[in-house]
DNA sequence: CTAGAATATTACTTTTTAGTAACCCGAGCA
DNA sequence: TGCTCGGGTTACTAAAAAGTAATATTCTAG
């Protein structure tokens, strides 16, 4: 008899979207696709492996695609793949749950959330 | 001037529900309260120290009630709270993602998922 | 020919998270 | 007397996740 994998599906989300930095590039790379120098631009606490190895493991589990340029200096996008898009609803439901949760704990969202023209600063 | 907390709002999320056992203690809650040794039953892999810590993290951030009854020996229930309910439907969606991701990367759930009896094992 | 660009990898270290096992409390019970 | 119950704590250890820093590649610009 086999061991059983999980004891909960979340657990299967989890695997795949779990951990300190899947949710943040993927619900960058629900706005557009993204060059691998951009991400680290908008995800200044990021290290350049962590952001690699998190992509890569995004890629293989089917959530996005690596598209490669054939270029000298290399130039790589990853986009959201269409498995990858029906994640779309959960990103945007955790990202406006954080939205509300800042402004309960703190007020307003501006004296929290980084001013770096992706944030949304406005009262809601 | 001072250093802004998030870089984008699902960092508050994550500060919230991230982390291997939260979400998982979360989704058994969604569904009724639960004393500690229920918890610790229905999820094996997790130790005393890991679910007293993780609910109690929980409660401090408003997401559930910890009720004390006076016995001895002592009972303790743990519920949703009034704002932890508003966590429910990205916690619904996560399972029912969790769900689709084991059909789609094994065949079927019972194979993967645990008959617990707090399992739908049934096709979809 | 040397420097620099963008992407990626590697070896190594630190930090964070999680697990182990022993123990406390106070009532009931044999 | 001493053992059980459920809930919880503590000190210690192990494992996993994340960070640091150096290096590779390949082409172009100067």
């Amino acid at each position: 008899m086999i061991k059983k994998k999980y004891n909960i599906s979340v657990e299967a989300t989890l695997e795949v979207i779990g951990g300190k930095w899947k949710c943040v590039i993927l619900c960058h790379l629900m706005h557009c696709k993204r060059r691998t120098s951009d991400l680290k631009r908008i995800m200044p606490g990021i290290t350049q492996k962590m952001l690699i190895q998190q992509l890569r493991e995004l890629e293989q589990d089917g959530i996005v695609n690596r598209i490669v340029y054939n270029q000298a200096p290399p130039k790589v996008e990853y986009e959201l793949s269409e498995y990858g898009d029906s994640l779309r609803t959960i990103l945007n439901s955790l990202c406006n749950w954080g939205d509300a949760h800042i402004v309960r704990e703190y007020g307003d969202k501006a004296s929290m959330l980084e001013d770096n023209g992706l944030n949304d600063l406005s009262d809601s």
